[in-house]
DNA sequence: AATAAAGTTTAGGTAAATCTAAATAAAACG
DNA sequence: CGTTTTATTTAGATTTACCTAAACTTTATT
């Protein structure tokens, strides 16, 4: 099938958002994610439809179909690879090449996302701690991770963070929060449920509630 | 400036026309390269016009400005770079990396296209053999091999064969064409563009256009 | 259950990039 | 030099992906 770039972007968002809750996505969660309207939802869940890439009927929200499913994982899969050459092989840091990835992923060429793959040693995981689906569409199950919002351990790994937009990730950089780093709470406010965190060999800081539900976090 | 896929490649089209003949780029001419009809040719003219890229009157043809022709460098550049990572990383063969090539270009960053240049060794030829622009838009001498499909001096000389197949290879064989083996170009036929060739001493043959695509040569 | 609020869709419109057909200008030719 | 041919431009449509404003559904609240 033929998509256009606003095609798979769409279907990416779709995924993402079944992802994370898997009841139907509602027009207005979609134009959010989307930055776009909830108008233009409508109308391109008419096209996805008829391109049998999502179940839509008006006012009961949308959901991908089998082959809908597949499709965006191909895409993330090539979203992933790119990511992993932009870090591994062109020393990006892990917060700058979402969006460089977010171009690349629409290069729809299978010969080259497959020798990209091997070139890079047919990686599991993205810089982000995400897995990569292989060729097949198959998709290692997330970790057991839940944001440090929800989190309630004392002492915690980051394993992966969630938003990928750059002002985040410049942000949690500048504080020593990468894949990896070990974070102890030392203490949530009610009022806002703001968070303190501490990284051995540095100050204490503190973190909106925003942020931590952007951290995804395993005890250890 | 922000440049669409479209307004890209109308600049990088005009470049190369340009670079065949010094004149003005014919609305015709250009409308042929791109695939698409006059009428479009025209109206985008007016639009790159108003961003000052190209010189252009109507009736009078097309020319690059200096504005233009540092744009086109630098996408030519990206998709040279982009030819010699398929090439070179990713295995692919040098005739199929044109159309991927042709997407990837797209991406507008100079943080990627320098560091993939880096990554890549600062190449100063593509697969094809063609010049690839420093960061500043400065080229080497274009190269003085090309096709014989394309190249339009009398007496040639082989270099080199893009096709590997066997068939291929035996056909040349039998008519004497190896590595330099001097050409001379007796007739070009419009109808089906082949080629009638002939090499010292031996009568005078005819090859098809797809052949004379695969046969690389320079002038002597 | 009635009404208010929130969510979604429709209707109608815009901008980019294309097209066809018709009009006009430039070039080539007798 | 006038006429024909070729090249180019204009006019008017089309498609995709958006938008706003208004209408309509669903859900939540009294």
């Amino acid at each position: 099938m033929n998509l256009s770039i606003a095609e798979e972007n769409y279907i990416k968002s779709i995924y993402k958002l079944e992802e994370d809750s898997p009841d139907s996505v509602t027009t207005n969660a979609l134009a959010a994610e989307l930055d776009t309207k909830p108008a233009s939802v409508t109308d391109m869940a008419k096209k996805l439809k008829e391109k049998k890439l999502i179940d839509y009927e008006k006012y009961q929200g949308i959901n991908l179909t089998a082959e809908g499913k597949k499709t965006a994982l191909q895409i993330i899969r090539r979203h992933r690879l790119w990511e992993c050459f932009l870090v591994n092989k062109l020393a990006f840091s892990w917060e700058e090449v979402h969006e460089l990835a977010e171009e690349l992923e629409h290069v729809r060429s299978e010969k080259l996302t497959n020798r990209l793959s091997e070139f890079l040693g047919n990686p599991t995981t993205d810089p982000h701690g995400d897995p990569i689906p292989d060729a097949h569409g198959k998709m290692g199950k997330p970790r057991i991770q839940t944001s440090l919002h929800k989190a309630r351990a004392k002492r915690l790994e980051v394993v992966a963070v969630s938003d990928r937009s750059t002002a985040l990730l410049e942000f949690l950089n500048a504080k020593g929060i990468r894949l990896g780093t070990q974070l102890d709470v030392i203490e949530r406010y009610e009022f806002d449920n703001s968070i303190e965190l501490k990284i051995k060999n540095q100050p204490a800081f503190t973190i909106s509630e925003q942020v931590s539900k952007s951290i995804m976090v395993k005890p250890i």
